[in-house]
DNA sequence: CCGTGTGAAATCGTTCACAGCC
DNA sequence: GGCTGTGAACGATTTCACACGG
């Protein structure tokens, strides 16, 4: 009976730019930054100053999601976190485990920004029968195998994947069709995975290109 | 004499969106692979294809730099490699320093993927005395106090910086004032640089949160 | 034929400018 | 007076569709 009919005043999130979905994740660092030095209350201009992004940006980037905004005030700053968090989704907390325990899946495991930000690293997983049932930083790591049975007890929901290139998709494969629903892949390949699985690639060595083209054009990139 | 005459059948650097340098990246990481794997020719729509994108997006962008296809043939794979290598500046050795030899600096100093892509990490400095003098991956770490001396001495160009959150803004500044001209920040934080330096930031938290995102509103990302 | 390069059209995202509210 | 929310204008990027080359 709740059909289309009742009047939307918010975007559809399937409808909404990844590049605004990227910017409510800096909105919302600034803001916990903010409210850490004890601000309680924003405009949409000096957000967008700190950021480097103009009002109308701010503004509208929010207005897709609601109104949270107070005439003459601004936006307070408690109540936008938690509005922000809603919409990221990490207003709960997320399980999440780890494949690949190399030097950069170490550093992760030890990585302290993620509890805050609504993560839990819940277990670690490595082809290494070596590295099976050692311990990291309080997170146990386990063999491929239990893969399975540790994602369905723990209800994993995210994975991080830091195997090496040539071992990424078949660990993907692995992690899929354990069920978990979203994976954010530092390996330097393309891994391809089915429509209902959400995928973040971050490729440390590119972002460095990135870099690299900025300086040797002379451009102040962002 | 070698005015603005000359007729242009490149777009300016400076007026290439940042999305098509970040899919040159991807276009380079896959044709790496390919040759790796003995292809020697590609299509537009076939590397579109691998990546996602659209045949006629590969082809935009790549004209944005020159003609680098054959009708009827494609692309050559090396012959593009080549081309998109000196697009990014990648042609060349750049060398890089890292600061905070923290968890995730540790793991980036003995990352195997920057060599083979451009990047030397020559040096790496904190803020720790007792980590000054000592030796990681090869690297040798030193003092802060150190900086200006070795930058100038391996004529360092780019840095990354792993350093905790609130020392972020001061390293950068020191780095800054060094010379350096591209800084990628790992450190949650919004840096404030002078215009002539060009920033990258990786977030590893805001990337679980666009997952996060992703996920919970049942988006393929992407 | 297959496949590139490219204007023109369509789509998407950002900025403007102002009505309305505190 | 300060500031949000928002349609309308603008600018940028992507897709289309086709002329031309091997």
């Amino acid at each position: 009976m709740n059909s289309g009919k009742r009047k939307l005043d918010q975007t559809d999130p399937k409808d909404v730019p990844k590049a605004v979905v990227n910017r409510l994740s800096l909105y919302l660092r600034e803001l916990q930054h903010l409210l850490r030095n004890g601000k309680t209350t924003i405009s949409s201009n000096q957000l967008g100053r700190l950021l480097g992004f103009s009002d109308a940006q701010v503004r509208k980037d929010l207005t897709c999601f609601g109104h949270f905004g107070h005439p003459g005030i601004g936006y307070r700053c408690e109540e936008l976190v938690s509005a922000i968090r809603r919409i990221l989704g990490t207003d709960r907390l997320w399980t999440v485990a780890l494949l690949g325990v190399g030097n950069l899946g170490r550093a992760l495991l030890g990585y302290k920004g993620f509890a805050a930000k609504g993560f839990r690293i819940v277990a670690a997983f490595d082809a290494d029968p070596r590295k099976a049932n050692t311990t990291i930083d309080g997170i146990r790591v386990y063999s491929l195998d239990s893969l399975d049975e540790i994602v369905r007890q723990h209800q994993i929901q995210l994975v991080m994947l830091t195997v090496p290139a040539a071992a990424a998709q078949a660990a993907a494969d692995v992690v899929v069709a354990a069920g978990v629903s979203g994976i954010v892949n530092f390996a330097p390949v393309t891994l391809s995975l089915p429509e209902h699985v959400s995928l973040v690639g971050v490729d440390l060595a590119t972002e460095l290109e990135q870099i690299s083209f900025s300086v040797a054009n002379r451009i102040n990139s962002r």
